[in-house]
DNA sequence: TAATAATCGAGACGGTACGTCTTGTCTTCGT
DNA sequence: ACGAAGACAAGACGTACCGTCTCGATTATTA
């Protein structure tokens, strides 16, 4: 065991990037943020950001991890289509409007160009957890249900890749649709 | 009416370009693909590149919009199943392994960043049209099959959805599950 | 013999820096100089002051030699130990005062911790050709005087040292005592 | 009165810093020497270093102040001219091939971007001793030799002069020539 | 024999210059 | 007028060193 020496790490200076890399990806979005400006408006060094960050796609994706898995809970509703719809409704806002959700966007765009990015974004599979959550609900009326990795992509597949593709969420009526087709499918 | 005057735009640098666009996306990467070395790739000065294209997303666009569609042309299989399946199998291959493919994801990771790329993405929406193929030979037999925009997503989304998120394609066992339960549900 | 081809080098760029180097060593001075606030003072990119200068030694070098010639210029005047006396008072003036002088003094600094730089300076030997100008006024009188470099090294070495050891000049009353010793051992 | 209390300064400390910086100079040079790699080197604390120097400059001063005056040290020869003779060869070794001569020189250069370190210069004074040493050897036979002051700036400073102006000693023939002069002047 | 206090090595901190890179524009000459 | 070549201003890149700070551990002196 080794104690480690030297000056601790600056909890303060890690918050405080994590809190910039939040604020400039709302006011300048993904492309127009830098290390740079991060750093400053971190009030940070820019060494210090690059002594625990590889690059802006790591700060995101830690920053911006625990929020999705919480901004995504729904309450379970009545009936099983209603919580499928009612979730993704959800997911389709979360994707198009709040910043977890648009930085996830950015993230799996990035991850395209770099298979470090890929890396970090495969590991975090962020939408596997809640969408599983709302999947064991419904799981009692859907016996043909397939494993999680099938049915998370059946259900969050369609308006995720609208949603990457156009830029805009599915209709909500085309939602109800997709829900609709997959129970029975599932039955 | 003005008859252009001047020398007339070369052909050739045209497709010079295009070509080391092409080249270059399987050599070095989008990342990594600049103007600059596109420019010097193709044997063309740099303005000429910026004075017909506005950035390399637009330049690759143009370059594999057309292969695409041909690639994915699959021939009618016996059995509605099959149809799909093999469609999906075929697109599973080409978007983690043929070059047009590689670029049409570039391109979706770079439309997160960028809203002009976005709206390129959107016109083309490459998959639709040989989606749609496939889906009408599977229409008679899923008469509850939804209007074609949320069938197209239904059937490519989970599969697109794992390309872009883990980097590589769905088993062909989980394909066939997902083309047996989407039939199901349109039935 | 190749037609240079491309754009020309911009002669208000390069002007544009070495007035740049001018004014930044009377007001911050030579240390706190930088490759960076040279080219944002010059309204120049940084790239282009790179292009042309590898540091800020040889853009300094390029921007004092002429200036220094012309300004350590001495009229003539009537007796050999004025001729002297007169051009050791200017040159103490030159080294301590005149921003050519100091900009000669931070360059044989640099020189000893930089062999490029060394290398400059050993070429541009600014202080030999103005003082064989005088030393030839007074040649006639002094028959044992020896080859110009000693006799350079002799006449210049003890005022250059000083300057360089103390900051400050040799007192006239000093170099005239220097001035006649040496004339007296060159007669 | 106050006697300190405390853990007293580290004199084990103090002699690694001052032997790394020895070291340093012969291995990498005045410039590439830094204080955090003086530090390392060393073993020791970079604010240990801050805390007892303000810079390598200062450091180096004190490293090599007491081995020039021993180094630069000549026997008394039988002639004037040979006294000063093999004093200015000897100083041209020290200043061209001696570690402490390279480190006077590096301090001389830094002196002129530096007030501070032109202080320190200016107070270590390091060749007025042992100069003064020779010159009181040949004073008897010079009556017209003038103040300390000036007797040393002309006859180590055409020397010094070159040296740092050219990086090589002068010429054996030359020095020889220059003490000649200098005796003739001084009788 | 404690308590006190200044030192020590280690290493993170905010800051800033480095020299390189790419961007998109411009200027020049030749076709 | 368009082509290539390449210089231009701008500014981000990731690295290095600066001098300061914050640690826990050590070592004397003082009480």
């Amino acid at each position: 065991m080794t104690t480690p020496t030297g000056r601790p790490r600056s909890e303060q200076a890690r918050q405080a990037v994590l809190d910039a890399v939040d604020d400039l990806l709302v006011e300048v979005g993904y492309a127009a943020m830098t290390m740079k400006n991060i750093a400053e408006r971190a009030g940070v060094g820019r060494p210090t950001v690059y002594r625990w960050w590889s690059g802006k796609a790591e700060i995101l994706i830690e920053a911006c991890t625990e929020d999705a898995i919480r901004e995504l809970a729904t309450e379970p509703q009545g009936q099983p289509r209603e919580d499928l719809d009612g979730y993704l409704v959800r997911l389709g806002h979360f994707l198009t409007v709040e910043p977890p959700g648009l930085a996830y966007r950015a993230l799996i765009g990035e991850a395209q160009h770099d298979a470090k990015v890929a890396e970090l974004v495969r590991k975090a599979d962020l939408l596997a957890p809640p969408t599983i959550t709302v999947l064991d609900r419904v799981r009692p009326q859907s016996p043909r249900m397939p494993a999680d990795g099938v049915a998370v992509a059946q259900l969050v597949g369609p308006l995720l890749t609208h949603v990457l593709t156009t830029g805009a969420p599915m209709a909500d009526e085309d939602l109800r649709r997709h829900a609709e087709i997959l129970l029975e499918g599932w039955r």
